[in-house]
DNA sequence: CTAATCTTGACTTCAGAGGTCAAGAATACT
DNA sequence: AGTATTCTTGACCTCTGAAGTCAAGATTAG
C-alpha cells in the first residue's frame, strides 16, 4: 500500500521539469542534484516515463528530457500507473458466470471485486491532479526555483 | 501500489468469519481450508488482527477465533492499515514553517503534501465499505456456504 | 487427563526493490 | 572531421521484506 520509491522520484523529477525549465529539455544531473535522486538510477525511471509517452528525449549537448504534452494533461494516476505497472485482475469478480464456475474459493471472488471498485476509486482520484498543480503547490509552498544557491529566501 | 497478501488473506478470512459463522468462535484450520489460505501464515494474520482488536480468541475445544465487534462497524480501512501497518509522514509537507527550512529538497514537500492528501481520501473511501456489506456481496455472488461439497449450487 | 486449539517466537527462502556501471549511439559546436 | 555532451541499452549487484514454515508451550472443554 505504498509507492515504491522509483514512482516517487519520478513525480518529484516531473515536478522538477515542470516548475523549473519551460519547454526546454534538462539534462538528468541537473535533476538528480536539485531533486537528489540517485542520476544512474534516474536514467530508469525516464527510460520508463519515455516508453508512458509522458516524456521526450533529446540526445547531445543541451540536450535532455521534456514533456511531451503540457502540464495540465499529465495526471498523477497517469504516472504512478507507469511506474508501477497496470493493476492485475487476476481473479474472477462481477458477472462473468462462466469464469466464475472455475473459482474453488469463495472469498476470493468477493475481496476482489471490491478491491477493483476501490482502486477505480483510486485511480479517479489521482487522475483528478496534475502536473501544473504540482507546480502549483511548489509556488505557494515558496520553492527556491534555480535552487544553486540553496534555500536563501530567509532572509 | 498492491496489497500484500497478509492483507488479502485478512480480508478473506474476516469475509469467512462473517458469513459462515454467526457469532461462534470458528478455528483456524476450518477458515484456512475454506479459503485456501496457508493454515501456519494464518496464524500470524489473526495475531495482528487481535492486536488490532478486530478478534478475539478462545483456546480449548471448540474455541477459535470471533470477530469483537458487529461486521456493520468493522471495515476494510481498518482491517487495511491493521495489517499494513500505518502510513510514514516522514517529510515536510503543509503549513509548518519551522520543519519545512530544514528541508533541503523542494520536490520532497511537494509530493509529499499531495500524496498525504491522495492517502487520506483513499482512507475515507475503504472506510465506506464494512464487512456485513462484503458478505453481502458474498450473498449477490451466491457463494456456497458450508462449502465443503464444493460448488455444487450449479444443477 | 487428554485432546483440541490458540500463542509465541525463531527460522527459511526468494523475488523484487533499489541502485550501480560500462560501452555505445546520437547530436551540437567549432 | 573531431570532440564533448547527453541519452540508450542492458547487464549486474545487494539486501530488505514478503511469504511461509515450524516446534514447543499455554489454555480450556469435556
Amino acid at each position: 500500500m505504498r509507492l515504491s520509491s522509483k514512482t516517487m522520484y519520478a513525480l518529484r523529477a516531473l515536478f522538477d521539469i515542470t516548475f523549473h525549465s519551460h519547454g526546454k529539455a534538462t539534462k538528468i544531473d541537473s535533476i538528480a542534484a536539485r531533486e537528489n535522486v540517485p542520476p544512474r538510477f534516474l536514467e530508469q525511471i525516464f527510460q520508463d516515463l519515455k516508453q508512458a509517452q509522458i516524456v521526450g528525449s533529446k540526445r547531445g549537448p543541451n540536450g535532455g528530457y521534456f514533456l511531451l504534452r503540457s502540464p495540465e494533461t499529465i495526471t498523477i494516476g497517469q504516472v504512478v500507473r507507469a511506474m508501477e505497472g497496470g493493476v492485475e485482475h487476476n481473479c474472477c469478480f462481477g458477472t462473468d458466470e462462466e469464469v466464475r464456475e472455475k473459482c474453488k474459493v469463495s472469498s476470493k471472488c468477493v475481496t476482489a471485486a471490491v478491491w477493483r471498485d476501490i482502486s477505480v476509486q483510486l485511480n479517479t482520484i489521482m487522475d483528478s491532479v496534475t502536473l501544473s498543480e504540482l507546480a502549483l503547490r511548489g509556488e505557494t509552498l515558496r520553492v527556491t526555483r534555480d535552487s544553486d544557491a540553496g534555500f536563501s529566501y530567509t532572509i
